[in-house]
DNA sequence: TTGTAAGCGTTATCAT
DNA sequence: ATGATAACGCTTACAA
């Protein structure tokens, strides 16, 4: 048979807001209507739209809306890893919220470096966000000028500052350091060493607790940082580094994360060195494992399901143009005392 | 007439190409052109255009120029969970190979029921991505009819099928299970249960391997299967239980997650039962920490760092038009002995 | 209730 | 080498 094309077709056949209209016999903007206002538009000319969308597997093109209204319904964040489960937490509860808010969340790894994070932001921004989170507070000035200059709100998490770019949600990382060498003091452990990965806010854990102990009086504390990111292997390296290479004998050992600490425990057993009385440990981040160790985990827990939320809050809060009753959230942290130290 | 246009809606003094170009002296184009071709433009001006873009910190409108291109350098992604590991793990590197090809990726959470799923994909592809990725083989046939409309590479990850909506990278469950059950036969284990998550892939292993223990002739596996997501407690409530009301006396225990593997050691552990000659354990995934427990775990290896690089250059493959080569591949498993099975 | 028209800030296509 | 002009597919006045 023959078949004509009865159809003139521009780019693949893309169906629009135009197409779906013409097919109901109705213009584009009214399709637009029954999408965001339906009550604006007739009952009747709605079922009829709608069937047409179901019919045609329609779906909007929310670049153009974007473009168009200057609403992108988009958050970008940035955070050190995907896969470390510190970050992931709060990003998880982060995005629940804006999503409940008819938000997307546009996620990216930050190297290590500001030069990295400069472009990152700059490629996020491109997308015009709505609103963008930032983990860390240390940024480039290039960066804060760019990031104020996209009059949006920003929020600044995982760590604190009096003098955010915008709105902060964090705690104060030498505070966490400070409150462990007290309670290591107080306990009256004699001799102390830490266990560090490789990470700006860990040292600075590391060192107010040394600072601290120094402060205090206590014996010289002996380090053992991590070339890597915190791993079991590497706990348990550290330990045999600390023991068979830099004469720790026992006390308490502080980790900079229950991962790390994890990996000490198990090598500590390993070693049959008993826990808490010949070594104690102490972690940092109250995983979810962190209590169910043999011996459970003393460790600091932050509450990083809040802080998502908390971040999330306080975007939408500005967004909905609130007054905003802070602009900084300390959300503190917690020693949580168990078994191990 | 002209008059009334100059007032018409006044907004913030964003910078445009419009804007720099006219504070460098040439016209929007010429912008544009600086910005992605600045072969064919004069030196002197791709010098007068980058300084006021430096001086203004003008980041280009990535909305507009998607909507003129057509082609957003977003890619979707799709995962049943954001802080998984075994998810984030693959997201990693499939988001460093989409990076290094200027695409942007944009992450969201699958929930379990198909609806949600859809919905987020409709969600997804309003935002008219150059690809997508989806966790998993089992999508409602309006997911993949609209999916095909949609007309851009879509790859399907962590199973395998022979009839993808479009490509697929993974491996089989159903071939995961049975080997572990002939593995376990083979070392000649008499009694074997299953710690099993929430999580269907999860079932299907489970059943892989309780169904050829049966057609071998061995004695049947007990069960428990855990109300909610891997972890070590649940690990531990599940020995717990397999020992205390299920009569489970020894034998092997064939986890679904290494999570769960480790909490069932710690439990019996903790229960002074001894690994692996009293109890052997079966781990699922080879995360990081499994080599270096005690006992190190036995478990089954899936490289996902390879998964989520086959699955970004399947997709950049498509994207260049190349001949593809095969639209399914099978990255396989790995049964990884070590001492606690 | 529905339609018309003017953007939104780019890229693509031709001219010059 | 540079520019004018038309898309791109929507939202937002404003008109009917």
């Amino acid at each position: 048979m023959e078949q004509f094309k009865t159809q003139k077709r521009k780019r693949k056949g893309r169906v629009t807001m135009t197409t779906v209209g013409r097919m109901a016999g109705v213009s584009q903007v009214t399709v637009s209507r029954a999408l965001s206002e339906p009550d604006k538009v007739s009952p009747e000319t709605l079922k009829r739209i709608q069937d047409t969308i179901e019919q045609t597997g329609f779906v909007p093109n929310a670049i153009a809306g974007a473009l168009a209204s200057q609403r992108s319904n988009l958050v970008t964040a940035l955070v050190p890893s995907l896969t470390n489960i510190v970050y992931s937490s709060f990003m998880k509860t982060f995005n629940d919220s804006m999503k409940e808010a008819n938000y997307q969340i546009l996620l990216s790894e930050t190297g290590f470096n500001p030069a990295d994070e400069q472009e990152a932001i700059a490629a996020h921004l491109s997308r015009r966000p709505d609103a963008v989170l930032l983990t860390g507070i240390h940024h480039s000035s290039q960066t804060r000028r760019i990031l104020l200059g996209a009059d949006i709100p920003v929020v600044e998490v995982w760590d604190i500052t009096d003098s955010p770019i915008d709105m902060c949600v964090g705690f104060s990382h030498v505070e966490a350091g400070r409150s462990v060498a007290d309670y290591v003091h107080n306990k009256g452990y004699e001799t102390a060493a830490t266990v560090t990965a490789n990470d700006e806010r860990a040292h600075r854990r590391r060192d107010a607790f040394t600072s601290r102990l120094k402060s205090i009086g206590a014996s010289p504390v002996i380090a053992h940082d991590c070339v890597g990111p915190a791993s079991i292997e590497s706990g348990r390296n550290a330990l045999s580094d600390l023991v068979d290479r830099q004469g720790f004998r026992g006390g308490v050992v502080f980790c900079s994360s229950d991962v790390l600490a994890h990996g000490v425990i198990i090598e500590a057993q390993a070693r049959k060195i008993r826990m808490p009385d010949q070594m104690a440990i102490i972690g940092f981040g109250d995983q979810e494992f962190a209590a169910h160790l043999e011996p459970a985990l003393t460790t600091v827990r932050v509450d990083r399901e809040r802080l998502g939320e908390e971040a999330a809050e306080a975007i939408l809060a500005r967004m909905r143009d609130e007054p905003i009753a802070r602009t900084v959230i300390d959300i503190g942290f917690q020693l949580m005392v168990r078994a191990s130290a």
